[in-house]
DNA sequence: CTGAAAGCGCTTACAG
DNA sequence: CTGAAAGCGCTTACAG
């Protein structure tokens, strides 16, 4: 049987109001009194029942995060961040994945009308971006992880992706590199534009080949450059699996990484550390990205008013011996 | 202004009963009636309140996880297989981090209390065995997803690390190795014992260092085996990041993988299959464990009776450069 | 087949 | 400083 705030007021002899405010610690109870009821709760091991505290108070403490696949690499990283803050927050966070399609996304459409959270994060909204800027429209409070370049029209943490382009292009020239392959992602992704832009300002002829987020797109990218007789002396990929295609592709045709050709991926996924040689590449900070954003929605859920100018957090270009300092 | 059941009631003439019987899909409505309800539900956009459901029902149709650091290697798939698992099923998934230490412990128990939830399912509970027995005993379903060995006081899923480890040194004996250097992961691991106690079963001989589940114990290991002039044509890992270390002090060394040293690893984490060479491993099926632990969470939430003997899930040995077939 | 009423376990004006 | 009562939005015997 639940121990419920009835049963403490009994046995503490005064009434459930009482009982309530001296657990919202409410000021104007007699120290006396609160004490002694205080000490009926330790010993009925009372606690209060989350979901009649949600529903008398309208809020539930909870806030929901709305992913892509958890497989993705860096995934767990921004999972942590937003964990770590919205836990110490005392929120609870109720995870959805889109893992199973348009099923996914109308199943979690039905939970944000149900109200069983007062909050959104998310991340990489495929095919979900008009719903939720229409849940936003309606007053669900809402942060974009965003690292697509979505731009959305409502709040968001970014990166900087064009910057992070940029410092690629520039680590290379400055250690003497002259001839670069970029190997892309999907060209639809505004993070793609962007970090191939910010690379394009500083190499204006660079060789590109538009791939997609995936190994085998790194390694086929290389393979097509040295078929095609393409005098490269550097790559920059788009991320770090792409990187670790072309790594992998230029051992196979004999090119010695970095004497012959420097590599430069983009994320600083876990398994940069562990590529042949170790893997230079930009950093994104997808830990802080979650801390972010998890911020900005708890702020405001507390009543802040949130600008829908994208946070930008800086990349920052960690060098390894796929493309050395001088 | 949120709609509720009482407004749908008066937009169709009905009794809020009906409503929640047409919900609820009762066989005993009136199929007229039902019907005009569903159409009033349409035209109001009216959802329930979870929480007041809740509330109501006794039960939130809502599992929690308690996980270790998500930035562990292969937490993503355990998630992913919980999560596909929990929302086919209609049920809400509730994250809880064990990342602040003892603080996020107490967090965590106060939400079990708070009734926040109908089960838990949990990975490898450092520090918390004690407390999710006892809420298990009070009643709380609980699966634990035991990637460590740990033998619990209630239903648990597992895989064959004994298996594993012996299938290790079957494939290293069958490829001719006949001197292994085994490294360990911390011995109080019960995982870390039975794979142990599988590999020995077949090379009785096996040098054996104890480490702990880092690149850089692996590194350390090999340098030291070396260092003392131990004669070894192979090395099994207790997990993949030793491996990694092992693989790079090897080639640091000077020693070449496989020809002079074979290198097999546990999990196959993702960066299995991009170092150099690719990693054969014995592989866990950990999106299955999740998958499976949260079925039988599921099944004990819907009535049945579980079992206490854990359910064992079968490891793979996964053939790659590192310690090639024949 | 349908509805009035009680109940789930809290919080919050309101009154004293 | 304290309590009775209404209310949060549902479900579920119970009665018809």
């Amino acid at each position: 049987m639940r121990v419920t705030i009835a049963d403490v007021a009994r046995e503490a002899a005064v009434s459930k109001t009482t009982v309530s405010r001296v657990l919202n610690t409410r000021a104007d109870v007699d120290a006396g009194t609160a004490a002694r009821v205080r000490e009926v709760i330790a010993a009925l091991g009372y606690v209060p029942s989350s979901g009649a505290v949600g529903l008398a108070r309208g809020t539930s403490r909870t806030v929901a995060m709305l992913t892509p696949p958890l497989t993705w690499p860096w995934m767990g990283e921004v999972l942590q961040g937003v964990a770590d803050t919205v836990e110490a927050a005392g929120y609870g966070l109720l995870l959805y994945t889109c893992n199973r399609g348009a099923e996914s996304v109308s199943h979690f459409t039905g939970q944000v009308s149900a109200r069983a959270f007062d909050g959104l994060l998310l991340v990489e909204p495929e095919n979900t971006l008009d719903t939720v800027t229409a849940m936003h429209r309606r007053g669900l409070p809402v942060v974009l992880i965003d690292d697509r370049g979505h731009h959305p029209a409502f709040p968001s943490v970014a990166t900087t992706n064009r910057e992070g382009g940029a410092s690629a292009a520039r680590h290379l020239l400055a250690t003497g590199r002259t001839s670069p392959l970029v190997i892309t992602g999907p060209r639809d992704f505004g993070c793609v534009r962007d970090r191939l832009d910010g690379f394009l300002d500083q190499i204006p002829g660079a060789l590109v080949t538009e791939g997609e987020f995936t190994e085998t797109s790194g390694r086929h990218g290389v393979e097509r450059a040295l078929a095609e007789g393409r005098d490269i002396d550097c790559v920059f990929a788009h991320n770090d699996l792409i990187a670790a295609g072309a790594l992998r592709a230029l051992r196979e045709a004999g090119r010695r990484v970095p004497d012959d050709v420097a590599v430069v991926g983009f994320d600083d996924l876990p398994m940069a550390r562990h590529t042949e040689p170790p893997l230079t590449t930009v950093r994104q900070p997808m830990r802080r990205m979650g801390e972010t954003a998890a911020r900005l929605l708890l702020a405001r859920l507390a009543g802040d008013v949130l600008s829908d100018a994208p946070v930008v957090l800086p990349t920052e270009l960690v060098v390894r011996r796929s493309a050395p300092a001088l």
